[in-house]
DNA sequence: ATTGACCTTAGACCTTACTCTAGGGTTTAT
DNA sequence: ATAAACCCTAGAGTAAGGTCTAAGGTCAAT
């Protein structure tokens, strides 16, 4: 059984972290020592390792929750259900992905209208163009 | 002279949101009338206009902040200068993008080494993935 | 016995960009 | 004259994901 630091050091995370999921509900509050310490255990460690390795590839606090529903149960789901949840997330990413993409071209055409001489920004293209309503 | 609500449908955004501009420096409190309603002159429209356009190219409020100083000191700066600006942002885009690709890519991944079919998830990849520490 | 490192809690604070509420005054149309 | 539509303010609330603080209890080493 592990302290709250010993496992925060192990997942890097900070301690206020893991109080943090636990009070979310991404983990649920095991055993306590006698001087009210919290102990992890194996399966815990578990825990925030999911928790950890679906943050890192992009998955919102929220849909850790729905996931670790999905893993806690996972007897009675299919992985079609479980692939299923990932191709939308997916499809969010894609949105974003779309999204940030139309923001850099636009800063690179604004870029690459502007001469970026020593000449006073007077008549810059850059401040022109941003004046102009795009609706 | 415009009063908020006509400047608001101008230019397509809330009354609240012109004065939550006003309250953090985007916009400089301007005329009142005898009621102390706000009145917009063309200058103000203008400026209006040039925070959308640069919402529109994805600068958050803070870095329009920046560029209406530029742009309100646009006679002592140069293009150099502002170009600058607008490259430095696209450099944090291109950041994000790549953040983005990344974790699109992870989730590519997990999704195709999963089967997908209708049997119990119970050895689902997908779910084993999360669980394995990346560290 | 006391210092320092660790643990507890509740609750405030941070960022970003608003949105909403309460409580009140004004203007416009009928 | 009165209702609807508009304006004002200060301040609270929202999402997301924590971080920090205060005030206190505990444990190991010196």
């Amino acid at each position: 059984m592990l302290k709250i630091g010993e496992l925060a050091a192990l997942a890097s995370v900070s301690r206020d972290t893991l109080r943090f999921y636990e009070k979310h509900g991404l983990i649920t509050p095991g055993e306590r020592n006698n001087a009210g310490y919290r102990l992890y255990s194996e399966t815990d460690v578990h825990r925030i390792s999911f928790i950890i390795g679906a943050k890192e590839v992009g998955f919102t606090l929220n849909e850790i929750h729905q996931l670790l529903e999905l893993e806690v149960t996972k007897d009675e789901k299919s992985c079609h259900d479980i692939k299923q949840f990932v191709d939308a997330k997916i499809s969010i990413v894609n949105q974003r992905l779309v999204e940030i993409k139309r923001i850099k071209k636009s800063l690179q055409t604004l870029s690459s209208a502007c001469c970026g001489g020593d000449e006073p920004a007077t008549h810059c293209t850059i401040l022109e163009a941003l004046s102009e309503q795009t609706n």
